[in-house]
DNA sequence: ATCGAATATGCAATATTGTTGCATTAAAAA
DNA sequence: TTTTTAATGCAACAATATTGCATATTCGAT
């Protein structure tokens, strides 16, 4: 949950319409405390009032490109997404279940990537550090 | 390409048999200086003599399975293989390349994780810690 | 407020990547 | 050599994501 965020100025801050199904796709990403797939947030939406599964990709790549939400990767098959880092919120490390797929945010200073070095001297754009662990959650271990 | 494996030995050395397609793909893998897809790998392998996709996805899990292979998440639709890290080929993160997919493996010191406080206190059981930086390569930079 | 242009959404079809079940072939064990 | 086990191939399927085009909504000008 992001109590820093009015999502309708956060739309308009990068020039993007605050229409309803944008503000509803990014009220399920940014009250979530975990990154969740399409596929969740379509499922999540549908239980409310319905819309269309094209849109809800569509929104997710307008927000990913408008550089409010972040598209993380995941250890299985689809990207998952949650808000991206700003000022209040501090880019992080992720933890991946491989069992039941969910994704846990990890502390900020959990895990520390010095990159300063290397983007000198690489010859390409870096855009976006990754961190992410992959494994059991609790549960999940205790399950089995 | 990894000049201290002989694929055969480190096939048998995880108990698999050293099979002609299994050959083959841990030889693609292993001979290339960065990680590439499934389908790439079998595409690569076809140009030579056939050989069934789902084939090259099965023995990607073996090898995946077996730790002498390892899978990496991308910043797009596909997963990636390479070899695992062992004692002659350190964990080291990698860059994607957003707009050719190309991957790298990047200097293991070029960026340093420090996982082991967290790993005493997180709860769950941490099998894998990957590091990707996306962004755009120099060849592309240059194209556009 | 109304009209026209631009933008957003919905729907159907399609693409990409990966998986499953079962038949066939090859290899290992007896 | 025969029997048993494991590997591969083939076809169908599944999950996730994307595209093209039709429809609906919103915005801006009048």
């Amino acid at each position: 949950m992001c109590l820093h965020c009015n999502y309708q100025e956060l739309l308009t801050s990068v020039n993007l319409e605050a229409t309803e199904s944008r503000l509803r796709v990014l009220e399920v990403v940014g009250n979530n405390s975990f990154p969740m797939s399409a596929g969740d947030i379509y499922k999540t939406l549908e239980r409310n009032s319905t819309i269309n599964r094209v849109t809800v990709y569509r929104i997710l790549d307008l927000l990913v490109g408008s550089g409010i939400v972040e598209r993380l990767s995941t250890g299985g098959r689809s990207a998952y997404y949650g808000l991206a880092p700003n000022n209040f919120h501090k880019p992080h490390p992720h933890f991946y279940c491989k069992q039941c797929g969910q994704m846990d945010c990890l502390n900020p200073d959990s895990l520390t990537v010095k990159v300063e070095s290397l983007s000198k001297t690489f010859p390409g754009r870096i855009d976006k550090v990754e961190v992410r662990l992959d494994g059991i959650c609790k549960n999940c271990l205790k399950q089995n």
